[in-house]
DNA sequence: AACTAATGAATCC
DNA sequence: TGGATTCCCTTAGT
């Protein structure tokens, strides 16, 4: 793959490239008709409501239901069947049993585009008892999970240092946040299995790299859609996680659930192994070691590596050797989930475990299972990060469906700073959601993540990508498009450009923002829609994308699947106070 | 349309 | 500590 410079938009879904101050205000009113849509949604079909929790705890009363099925027949006549008295128990016959908790009177799962809760269970949001997800008071559109701060306001000192100190160093004034949230191109089924790790080149704009759950390497570039490279030899099994070597651009550290860190030259497709924890290859699940986490300290040239039974390993980048023992970092025989150095300071080390504690370290002074801080999560943490710029604060991802915040790690961590409630589940067939920062983000704010619970668009399903205000909790964005309705839990910000990357299932997305002239476009074919339906002709179908590539194969471009009513579903959430421009 | 496989963490003993 | 069991809004395949 030759060098990129050439911005030619081959065949992407959107044409237009113009870049104009986006403007998200005007949603407003259709976000209205977006959240009764989703909130009333299923008004059309009435719910048989009793029958359910109210019927109370015995389930078994109805074998004989089950007899009296039989005789009347299929559809028989249930108004005969009442007619004739005994039987009319067949009239509520058809028992519907949860398949949550098994027993009968309700239903959980989808009824249309709408998902159903069994009510025996705590929230599948929260997790707290006595509601479901539909009526969570996280769910609140505007206020997506905030928990209002945990957090003491009690003025200490370390406070006044924070005031004093870092306050001036992140700039306060929020810059204008530009979502990403119209889909340009992607490319289906890039990778033979889900996609599990995604990474923009640090040099070359409109590369991205790509991994794989069977250890596949994919290299595309978006603006040439046909310049696409894949490696399979790497890895054996799933590509964790994927470091430039901020040195040589065209080195990439990989990290692999095989045991191996390899780098590989991007040129050249040559790669070398720099580690390999499994010698003796395979002799049993208790001695395979897999390898998650991964960083580099390019102060050092240190490569940091952490395994599935807690250990942390030091690799010197040039020599390709170890350096000293492996440290014990987490509890012993747990998988540690990632690693992150400091961006201000590489030394200290934020690691993230399924022991439930995300660490931060000082890599000079390693002292087994003894932190410098750890900071206690409900569950498996699956990512912590550093802020991307002053370092300062903490980004961290949990199976509790939290994302946590700490704002400031000379502080007070006993703590967070914030808890913020979000649907990201941990489920054995999805890869691991991470709120990641937005790279280009001066204030140190924004983060993305996916969402697993789906929300309802327009009669169809759909699991959005969050854009969240980690200072408050609320929902900026959710990037969605009707073509897409498998989840997104890999997400990456472009370091540069406003341009997101999603991996869901085994595809690959780019995102740009909707430019003014998308955002008329749209307006117009609405009222053009109002219109025919108006005057009550049939529409026809509507705006097809061209495809009008050679490269059928792996196809580029945006797959169909469902059709929706394709209306707004790329909602922005009104930002209020950033309309400067 | 209705099934299945793949396969990670929690829970229970 | 360790093995069996369970599971929850999956996805792509048959």
């Amino acid at each position: 793959m030759g060098p990129t410079t050439r911005a030619r938009f081959v065949h992407n879904r959107r044409r237009r490239g113009r870049r104009g101050p986006y403007a998200a205000e005007d949603a407003s009113d259709e976000e209205e008709d977006q959240q009764e849509a989703s909130s009333s949604s299923s008004s059309s079909d009435e719910e048989e409501e009793e029958a359910g929790e109210g019927s109370g705890g015995e389930v078994d009363d109805d074998e004989e239901e089950e007899a009296a099925v039989e005789p009347s027949g299929k559809e028989g006549s249930p108004v005969t069947a009442a007619r004739s008295g005994r039987k009319a128990s067949i009239t509520i016959s058809l028992k519907k049993v949860c398949k949550v908790c098994k027993s009968t009177g309700h239903e959980a799962g989808f009824k249309g585009a709408v998902y159903i809760d069994c009510p025996r269970k705590p929230c599948f949001l929260c997790k707290m008892p006595g509601h479901t997800t539909l009526t969570c008071p996280h769910r609140v559109a505007m206020e997506h999970g905030v928990i209002p701060a945990s957090r003491r306001n009690t003025n200490t000192s370390l406070d006044y240092v924070f005031q004093s100190q870092v306050k001036g160093k992140i700039s306060m004034v929020k810059p204008q946040v530009l979502i990403p949230n119209q889909l340009e191109c992607g490319n289906i089924k890039f990778h033979q299995r889900r996609v599990t790790c995604l990474e923009f080149h640090p040099t070359k704009n409109n590369v991205l790299l790509s991994g794989d759950k069977k250890g596949l390497l994919g290299i595309w570039d978006y603006v040439k859609l046909h310049e696409k490279t894949t490696y399979d030899s790497v890895h054996s099994c799933i590509l964790n996680s994927m470091k430039f070597d901020t040195s040589n651009d065209g080195l990439l550290y990989t990290a692999s659930s095989d045991g191996t860190i390899c780098s590989t030259d991007l040129e050249t497709g040559i790669g070398s192994s720099l580690l390999n924890l499994n010698p003796n290859g395979w002799t049993g699940p208790s001695t395979w070691r897999m390898i998650y986490g991964m960083d580099f300290n390019a102060e050092k040239g240190l490569l940091l590596v952490a395994d599935s039974f807690g250990f942390l390993y030091l690799l010197d980048r040039r020599l390709k050797t170890r350096i000293g023992h492996p440290i014990l970092i987490h509890k012993k025989g747990s998988k540690v989930t990632s690693l992150h150095c400091n961006p201000a300071q590489p030394e200290i080390l934020l690691s993230s475990g399924n022991d439930h504690y995300a660490h931060i370290w000082d890599t000079r002074k390693l002292e087994p299972s003894s932190p410098f801080v750890s900071l206690a999560h409900g569950r498996v943490v699956n990512s912590g990060y550093f802020s991307p710029r002053s370092g300062n604060k903490i980004l961290t991802t949990c199976q509790d469906n939290r994302i946590r915040v700490w704002d400031y790690i000379f502080g007070n961590l006993e703590s967070p700073s914030r808890e913020i409630v979000h649907s990201h589940d941990f489920n054995r067939h999805l890869t691991p959601f991470k709120a990641e920062w937005d790279p280009k983000d001066y204030s140190e704010t924004v983060a993305v993540i996916g969402r697993y619970i789906s929300e309802n668009y327009n009669g169809i399903a759909l699991h959005p990508i969050d854009f969240i205000d980690t200072s408050t909790g609320k929902l900026l964005a959710e990037v969605m498009d009707p073509d897409i309705t498998t989840i997104s839990p890999v997400n990456k910000l472009h370091p540069r450009d406003d341009i997101l990357a999603s991996g869901s299932s085994r595809s690959i997305f780019i995102w740009k923002p909707k430019t003014e002239t998308d955002a008329t476009e749209e307006r117009n074919k609405e009222k053009a829609k109002e219109f025919v339906y108006g005057s009550g002709s049939r529409k026809k179908s509507n705006g097809k994308h061209d495809n009008s590539s050679d490269d059928d194969s792996d196809g580029n471009s945006v797959g169909k699947k469902k059709k929706a009513k394709k209306t707004r579903f790329t909602r922005t959430v009104k930002g209020k106070g950033k309309s400067k421009a």
